[in-house]
Formats: structure tokens, sequence, C-alpha cells
RNA sequence: GUCUUUUUCGUCUAAUGGUUAGGACAUCGCUCUUUCACGGCGAUAAUAGGGGUUCAAAUCCCCUAGAAGACGCCA
């Protein structure tokens, strides 16, 4: 027997990253058993399915490299399939017409929330042959309410419902469309799914698809329910909630290989270890050692992970991430002739692919424009002297490297020793790029090589003296 | 409210009846680079509470409390 598993999201949403790592685990699953990995699209609910979503689920797959071997099946063009198994229900009185009215129904729950019973539909239309000329339902006849339905979760173990609280749910809705979970089963019957992998929000959902899988004789898949990832609220994940979105991570400079290692740790683990490449996690993934609680989310871990990987990356692949980041921000990278000096040097002090692009920044040809709120702070007859003294030395004849610039500094230190060295690391960084955060001083004067440093002072030197002469006339 | 599930450092987790309750991230300290950052070293920190079973309980059983999900003509 094949393993198959499938990965069957709603398009109503952008994926987050629960999606994501049922997607992974899955994918995972069929890779270990030679198995096959489908990709279904639940499309089924009309009004909020929108084609901007599909797309999207297309390409974090793709750019995670979760790839699948069938599909995408799409719901909503599989109606008349669905539709003939109905009137087959239908047919051997597996299933019946409802033409209960939608007040009716919402008044029968409101009496149940009232006393407290279950709220369930109580069957007013289960044994009638009515044949009104109105919309109606079709409705799963569910079997006897004193049986319960028992199932065995790869991570929950045994899992016991009442059949009480399923009652006769519905199968098609007024507009002649199937529900949720008649498809599912319809579909993973259809397409020979061995195991089920999925959120533990369809725990509930289970003895209903299994109720529909025995009425129909059809063979019961093996199921695994994951554990929720909850948000920082502790809530369940909205697909809405910025923080969870695949989105925020791929404009923030997260590496796919980053993501799937974070998220296979988030309920299972082995030993202690902490990084898993794809080809480890093949190895190594276990779906029995998978935990039952639900986990939250931890940023900084993440960006741990993703520091990791951005410092093992080769300048090559390493490039190929950063250049939608450039694009995005703006930054021709043939405007910085010694980009790959500067990006091999930073990418491991960096924890995001945008920092390494911040950093890379710094080095552009352009004039700086300085905050005039911060230049106050900063700007003296001192600091003027100093950048003069600078200038100088940096202009005369020096071998470009890290030594000699190192060396500069050194000496501009002890000519200007009754100035806090602090000050003076801070107006030199702040005069030659325009900013209070960079990495090392002397690595950034070395990566801006003697002509732009040369430029940048002269231009800060003017800079200083226009501002002396505005106070003047002012 | 009903049903299902869950509870080990702040977070992710290890420990299948005998451990000094281990690791990672975070936090804090020290330390290197004459600055920040990065790195190196170290420290703080947990078995939800109460009963039981047992020579022995984080681990098995019961109760209580907290948390999450489900209870749709959503998926």
């Amino acid at each position: 027997m094949i393993i198959k598993t499938r990965f069957a999201p709603s398009p109503t949403g952008f994926l987050h990253i629960g999606s994501i790592r049922t997607a992974l685990y899955s994918w995972l699953y069929a890779r270990q058993n030679n198995g096959k990995f489908i990709l279904r699209i639940e499309d089924t609910d009309i009004n909020r399915t929108n084609s901007k979503y599909i797309n999207h689920i297309f390409y974090i797959l793709e750019w995670l490299g979760l790839t699948w071997d069938e599909g995408p099946y799409y719901q909503s063009s599989r109606y008349d399939f669905y539709k003939d198994i109905i009137n087959l229900m239908l047919k051997n009185d597996l299933a019946y017409k409802c033409f209960c009215s939608i007040k009716r129904l919402s008044n029968l729950r409101k009496n149940y929330y009232k006393n407290s019973e279950k709220n369930i539909y109580d069957g007013f239309c289960r044994n009638k042959q009515f044949n009104y000329n109105k919309p109606y339902v079709i409705r799963f006849k569910n079997t006897s309410y004193r049986d319960s339905v028992i199932f065995n979760d790869i991570v929950y173990k045994k899992i016991k419902i009442s059949n009480m609280i399923l009652g006769d749910f519905i199968i098609q809705r007024s507009n002649g469309k199937p529900t949720y979970n008649l498809c599912v089963v319809l579909d993973d019957n259809n397409m020979n799914i061995t195991h089920v992998i999925r959120g533990n929000d369809h725990i509930n959902n289970t003895p209903k698809q299994i109720k529909i899988f025995e009425s129909l004789q059809y063979n019961i898949p093996i199921y695994c329910h994951l554990p929720m990832i909850l948000d920082n609220n502790k809530q369940k994940m909205s697909k809405r909630s910025g923080l969870c979105n695949m989105e925020y991570y791929i404009n923030n400079g997260f590496l796919p290989e980053a993501i799937l290692n974070y998220v296979i740790r988030l309920g299972w683990s082995y030993f202690n270890e902490e990084i898993f490449s794809i080809s480890k996690m093949k190895y190594l993934f276990n779906l029995n050692k998978i935990n039952k609680s639900p986990c939250r989310l931890d940023n900084k871990k993440m960006l741990w992970i993703n520091k990791y990987y951005l410092s093992s990356l080769k300048y090559k692949k390493l490039l190929i991430y950063l250049k939608p980041i450039f694009e995005k921000k703006k930054i021709s990278i043939n405007a910085i002739d010694n980009i790959s000096e500067i990006i091999s040097y930073f990418c491991s002090k960096t924890f995001l692919l945008s920092e390494i692009v911040d950093y890379c920044n710094l080095f552009v040809d352009k004039k700086i424009n300085f905050n005039y709120k911060k230049v106050k702070f900063y700007v003296s007859i001192d600091i003027y002297d100093l950048l003069v003294f600078f200038l100088k030395k940096i202009s005369s004849n020096i071998v470009w490297n890290l030594i000699n610039i190192n060396n500069l500094i050194k000496l501009s230190l002890l000519k200007f020793n009754f100035l806090n060295k602090k000050i003076i690391f801070k107006s030199l960084r702040f005069f030659i790029t325009g900013k209070e955060e960079t990495p090392n001083l002397s690595i950034v004067i070395y990566f801006l090589k003697k002509k732009k440093t040369i430029l940048r002072i002269k231009n800060s030197i003017k800079y200083i003296l226009k501002y002396f002469s505005n106070i003047i006339i002012s």
C-alpha cells in the first residue's frame, strides 16, 4: 500500500505558521515512506474563497520547497462527483432532505443554549417524505444516538466522542453545494489518502467524517491531529493576524530552511538537537513522537535559527534571497562595488536578510541627509577639528587595510584625548554614515573605501560650517 | 453551558516508576574587540494545586483549578 498524505487548505486567507507545520509534517511523512503528498484546495465556500489566496498557497509551498506529487485538486471543480454520491446516499436512505427554515433552526439553537441541552438538529424532517417546492438542505442520517465514535489518533491515542453531539449534520447546502465534512470524506477516499494529518481543531469533525466513511463502506484513514500553535495572546491563530502570517516572515528576511527548522520543533523533538536540515528531518522525524500540548511562538528563537542558517549560506545562494529585498527597498546592488565582500562579512553578524540589506545601504554612493535634531547633539568646534584632522590623515598615502584604519582612529583618540572616547567614536560614525548605530566603525570605513570616506567627511565638514553660520545669522 | 483535549524554567522541549529534573532560545552577569553589534564564559529559572497507589511518582489513578478547541447551510 502506498502511503498518501494530503495538505488541504481553504483559500480564505494567507497561510499561517500553523498550516506550514501541518504541511511540513504531511510532506515529511510521505517522503519518509516513499509515499505521495497531495495538494487539495478546499474551496467550497464560494463567498470567502479568493484566487489571490490560492496563488499564495502555491507560492509559499514552492518557496519552502514542499513539493506535491498530485494536484492541485480543486473541490469546486468536483461538484458533479459529490452530487452523484449524495444522490446515492438519498437513494439508500443514508441521507434525507430537510426543509426546516433557518429561522426555525436558530430558535432551536437558542432554546438548547437556554436549557443547556445538546445543540443538535431535532430530526424534524428525518422520517418524513416531504416534497415541497422550496429550498432544502440534505442531512446525513446518523445512526443510533446512543453510539459513540471511537478512533485511534496517532498523537492523542484513543478518542471517544458520543454520537449524541453529532446529530444529523448537513452535507449539502440549500444552494446545492456540498459541505466540508462530506467533500473531505469523498475526496480522501477517492484519492486513496492513507494518513490524515491536520490541526486538532478538526478533532470534533473526525467522528462525523468517520460516520460517513462507515455508511459508504469506505476504508477509514489513519488520523493524526496536531496540537494547536497559539499566537501570543494564547488564541488560535487567525488567518488575518499579522505576526503568524507567512508574508511577514518572507518580507522580513527569514529563510525557508529556518522557518521549517523552527516549525518542526514545535511539538516534536529529537534528544537535544535543535538544527534540522531537510535531509536530517526526513531521516529523524517521527509522527509517533509528537506532543499533545499546544504551544506558542517565540520570535526570538526563530531569529536565532535564522541567524544560524544565514551565516552558513554561501554567497551565491544568499544573493538570490537578497535580491528581492534589495528591489523592495529600492536599493541598487550595482551602486555598491564591493558588495560580495560586504555581504559575506555581514551575513554572519545579522539575524535577518533585511538587516544585511540595511547594512549594505550604508555603502551606497549617495549624499547623507542628516537628521537635524540629532546633529545638534554631535556638532561642536572640537568635533569639527576632529573631522578635519581625520580627513587629513585619511587622505594621506596609506595602504587601505583594517590595521591602518584602526591606527588612524587610535591617532585621533590620542590627539583629542581631552574628549570622551565614546563621543569620538559616535561622532565619527554619525558624520561618516549619518547613522547612530552601525557595525564596527573601522570595518565600515574599510568597506566604504577611501574615496567615499573622504567625500563623506568633506560633505560633513561643509554641513557643519553651514550649520554654524546659520546659528550666527539667527 | 455541553463535549473533546491539555498542564515540566518566561518560551520550545528532555526525562516511559529510581536523574543533582537535562538541553535550546530569551533574560541577567562577566569577558573580548579602546564604541555599539557579533563572539566566548557563566548564572538565575520549572514538574498547576490537593488526595491516593507504591519502598519509591514529573511519570499511574481520582478530584480541583487554569488553558485551548469544537458545538455553523465556515473550513
